[in-house]
DNA sequence: TGAACATACCTCGACACCGAGGTACTACGT
DNA sequence: ACGTAGTACCTCGGTGTCGAGGTATGTTCA
């Protein structure tokens, strides 16, 4: 997930660490935050994995600054991500919200289709949170309003994805 | 997430390690797979710290069962952990959904309804995924559509659950 | 008979996460 | 002159994750 986003940043304009941490933060740092100890660490790895440059500045203000640039193989990266996601990346909400913030860059509209239609396909798999043995329970059929809430919660965030979806997909098919 | 989940399953019966990876999936596995590499040793971490004992009894149909129980010292923590969740518990809607899940556990309704408080309040900060500068953006700002997707689909979460957590916690401060 | 699958538990090793702490410079207020 | 806060980057060490693999027994079906 962090490295997706930082790929997806970096996709748009080079951005010295700091600076990219700002980002990673307003993206994902309302569900967890995001600390230097893992984002440094981070960038080395895409960085001995070829998959970014870096070049030092003199700092605006500071220490100098260490300006990270995507690569020819980054952005290809980049796009393999998001083209061929694991699962985890379908089905964990924070991780699919990081994958959709940065499908635009997939540049083939039915590439996006395919992406969007795999999480069409998760979401429309009969699932619970509470089980019966094999039976999924639906929300009704619960006594404890906490369970209850996850499932009413779960429930109107699926409709208003699946509608989404929908309408997205109809549109990216229409572009074709 | 994952030792919340084991201390409330055990909360409300003994269980042998496969039996409970059965529950775990059911429950989380839709999101992220449980593998046994992982549970077998935050079992050993619980077990370890006093939180749960372990009896072997006969296999019922193969290998002998490591049959897990709940120690006095485990129910307490899983209140603590229920009662002073982290803040990443309320955060992250993943660990939120496993909190609300064994949420009933807590005795007293006032402690319950103090959790769900702590979640609204963050529900209720000004927040988003996109920002221009320090300012939030809203769905119909925004030109991509998949981000605005993420934005309409947040929203849409949002709104269900701030009305499911206003009418439970009328109903549980009525109950005072 | 034998393969496949389910039950039931386990270790190992590579690696990602992250709190704590460190370095160094600039700016601002008192 | 000094403390605090912001900029900007980094390492270290403890811990959690998890794929791969191992062990052993019971059932099912060809």
């Amino acid at each position: 997930m962090l490295e997706l986003a930082i790929l997806g940043f970096l996709c748009d304009t080079p951005l010295h660490g700091y600076e990219l941490r700002k980002r990673l933060t307003a993206l994902i740092g309302h569900v967890r935050p995001v600390p230097e100890s893992t984002l440094y660490p981070a960038i080395k790895r895409l960085e001995k994995a070829g998959l970014l440059a870096r070049e030092t500045q003199p700092g605006a203000t500071a220490a100098p600054r260490q300006v990270l640039t995507l690569t020819g193989a980054g952005r290809a990266e980049l796009r393999d991500r998001l083209a061929s996601p694991e699962r985890a990346d379908i089905t964990d909400e924070n991780r699919w919200f990081v994958l959709l913030a940065f499908l635009r860059h997939l540049p083939e509209p039915s590439a996006q289709a395919e992406v969007l239609r795999r999480r069409l396909v998760f979401l429309e798999e009969p699932a619970s949170f509470f089980y019966d043995g094999d039976r999924p329970l639906r929300a009704e059929e619960l006594e404890d309003p906490f369970r209850r809430g996850v499932l009413l919660i779960a429930r109107a965030t699926g409709e208003a994805e699946l509608r989404w979806l929908r309408i997205t997909l109809e549109s990216l098919d229409g572009h074709l």
